[in-house]
DNA sequence: TTAAGTGCAAAATCTTTGCAAATGT
DNA sequence: ACATTTGCAAAGATTTTGCACTTAA
């Protein structure tokens, strides 16, 4: 059976990008979240594995292939995820809820729900939708007593 | 007839604020837009009438105390709009399709267009929720050939 | 070997903070 | 007169750009 890590390789040369520490570090990251990482926690799970320009550079490219997609939370804050297959560098497949939790700032990817078919008024072509809630996920309603 | 203007300023005693020239200013911009207005468009259009910095915190001001409420567009940039009656400061009512123009980057509240309620997973309770299409307007599809 | 990728320094933005001067009531 | 609000200066934070050095293929 073949290993995670190489799994994780192969969408690096299947992109024709280089196979580098920085990057290999980010997939290993992403791939073990259950929910969209933030810039910035990414930046400090990184460490000095990756300088913080590097680490843009990574993202931007990776979102650019259509390896990871790029999710905002209720601040505005860059949140990155790796994308489902079905993702391409042409088209994005992401039409799921993003739950924000709004005390550990987590967003999930909750494929289970749909974005529903909307109606939009005539002129206005949606090229792309995207659902977002913000609220308290399950570990944070539980740990905390407010 | 009530004057619009007095509307406006009516708005800011209400809330306890005082009627201050960039307050009105800003009142009166988003009350002539058809959508919801960028920072930096705000900025621009401000010109002299006020500081980068006292314009943060009109918008700040207002927002607390329910006058106008925030949407963030599909880069995450801010932009505001007047609420309409039945925003306080407790709570918002904005569940409407808010469509980000990919080409002039307006965004559009189609209050005609709500959201679908919509069933969470067990464990998120959903204190908010937005969605946020991103496509062509009428305006710009009607004035490109792309 | 050599094109792609990284790291560092520095610029460009964007946002916040502190405080004295100005303004509305 | 006095609490609010503003403007300016400066600090912080975030993101981008340029370029020489390093590394995967």
């Amino acid at each position: 059976m073949e290993k995670q890590e190489d799994k994780l390789a192969e969408l690096l040369v299947q992109n024709g990008l280089k196979r580098t520490l920085p990057r290999l570090k980010v997939l290993d990251i992403l791939s073990k979240r259950d929910s969209a990482t933030s810039q910035p926690f990414l930046e400090k799970v990184m460490g000095s594995d990756a300088d913080r320009v590097t680490l843009y550079r990574i993202l931007q490219t990776f979102e650019e292939k259509g390896i990871i997609h790029k999710v905002l939370d209720g601040q505005g804050t860059a949140n990155y995820a790796l994308c489902t297959t079905g993702c391409s560098q042409h088209e994005h497949h992401d039409e799921h809820l993003h739950f924000n939790c709004r005390n550990c700032q987590r967003v999930y990817c909750l494929d289970a729900v749909r974005i529903p078919r909307i109606k939009t008024p005539p002129g206005f072509s949606v090229e792309n939708i995207s659902l977002t809630a913000v609220g308290l996920c399950s570990y944070c309603s539980d740990n905390k007593s407010e």
